[in-house]
Formats: structure tokens, sequence, C-alpha cells
DNA sequence: ATGGTAGAAACTCTA
């Protein structure tokens, strides 16, 4: 089963480039981050033509996620349970037995920042949320936009992010805590090539500089990490013309 | 030097 993972920014405005994508890679399930439309305009009609069901829990402007499947999966629950949230931030779905949540953990803008203050609310809600889930669910994973550089590899220049939003210790901390609850992060079960980036800013030529952060992650439940054959970021969606800032992370489970 | 771009929507906020 593929399983991937790609923050759209606009659903509306990526979705030639969403439709290509799909048809090119074909995966089993994709999570979306950042539709930016409500439900009423989720364009679900494309995306059952390129022959895939939607899950979607949208919002207008801001936020907004997906779970594209190949056959329709069984939606359980938006929103983390206990932690009141009007941004449309997490929605969960069982499919061919496994539990599949996408997540857009909030971007926190600047360290300090009334908007930082809340990505760490979220990320101690969603660290309480997971362990049940998890305790519940042996076959699940969580694939989304973490907003959160685990390492210093997957940063291109660490001595210029120290510190910075995206990096800094209490949010790799905040990280660290859902992958001690024993989940693995996909993309470091297997060899990568140096400076692998799931993220480049839209400004300053970022992306052609490779100046770029790996912030969007599959976690592996272990049950799920003892099947997975191979985990890439596709960067070719990234050299498109009006391209989403995010390039798609793709994982191969047995 | 605190820049720059993109998206949605409304003349600003978020990322």
């Amino acid at each position: 089963m593929k399983i991937a993972t790609w923050n759209v920014n606009s659903l509306r405005v990526r979705l030639p480039h969403l439709l290509d994508w799909l048809a090119r890679q074909a995966p089993d399930v994709a999570c979306l981050q950042e539709t930016k439309c409500e439900d009423a305009t989720f364009p679900a009609a494309e995306l059952a033509a390129a022959g895939y069901h939607a899950l979607h829990h949208g919002q207008r402007t801001y936020n907004g996620v997906a779970i594209l499947t190949r056959e329709p999966a069984v939606e359980c629950g938006r929103g983390i349970p206990a932690f009141e949230d009007a941004q449309s931030r997490v929605i969960a779905a069982d499919y061919r037995g496994v539990r599949i949540v996408s997540v857009y953990v909030p971007n926190g803008q600047a360290v300090g920042s009334e908007k930082y203050q809340y990505k760490m609310r979220w990320f101690e809600a969603l660290v309480e949320w997971l362990r049940d889930e998890l305790a519940a669910h042996p076959r699940i994973l969580v694939a989304g936009d973490y907003n959160v550089a685990p390492e210093d590899r997957d940063v291109h220049d660490p001595a210029a992010w120290e510190g910075k939003v995206h990096v800094s210790a209490a949010e790799r901390e905040a990280l660290q805590r859902v992958i001690a609850l024993g989940f693995k992060d996909a993309f470091r079960l297997f060899e990568q090539p140096e400076g692998s980036f799931s993220w480049w800013d839209y400004r300053l030529n970022a992306f052609r500089r490779k100046m770029g952060l790996r912030i969007d992650h599959v976690l592996l439940s272990p049950a799920l990490a003892a099947e997975a054959k191979a985990c890439t970021i596709d960067v070719e969606p990234r050299r498109l013309e009006r391209p989403s800032d995010h390039a798609p992370v793709i994982c191969e489970l047995a």
C-alpha cells in the first residue's frame, strides 16, 4: 500500500498539479493539508473522476485537511477529541485495516508568539490523544505537515535556523514526545540523500538555492514500521509553475 | 537590511 502526504497550499489552485501527480504516482492513500476550502466547494467530482474517494475537514481561507483513498474509507473523526479547536487540522479514517490520520500542525509563526504557544498546546493535545489511539489501533499512521524539522540534517543551514520557529528545542521536543509514544519517522527508516527537504519558502528563490526544511512526515506505528518498504520525497511538483511550497512524501508499506 | 512570495479575501492576515 502506497501512502502519501502533501501540503497542497490551496486545493483549488493546486488541483491540476494534484490530478497529474495522482495519475503519475497512483498512491492508494493521499493525506492533504491546507486545502483552504469549505466542504461545500471541495472538488469531489474531479477527484472521483481521477479514481479517488475523499474525506474532507474543510475550512474557508485557512487550514483544511483531507484523506483521499482508492476505495471508500470509513471516517473516524475530525479534530483532536479533547482539544477545542476552531481550526480544521485533523481528520482520521480507517482504510484497508489501517488507521490513517492526516494532520496539519500549527505553523507557530515565531518563537514566543501567541501562535507559537497555540502550536505547543496543540502538540501536547496531539500527544495525549495519540497515546490512546496507538494503544487502541496498533496499525496506525499519522502523516502530514508537522511544521518541525526534527534534526539539524533536516535543515539546509542549521546555524542560520538555530532557535527559530520549526527548529527550536521546544518544538523538536514536542515532536519527539509524539515519536516517543512508539512511532517511527518513515523517512529515516531508509538511507536518504543529504539535503532532503519537503518545504522551501516561496521567497528568495529558496527552492533553486536548495534552502529547505524537512517538516512533512509520515509517522508509523511499530506494526506498520515493520512493513515499510520505502519512503521518498517527490520534489518534481515543486519544480512546476505555480507550485505548492511543499513536496509530497510517499511511503510504501508491504 | 527584518527584506522576499504566494494564497484568500478584502484593502490584511497567514504561512
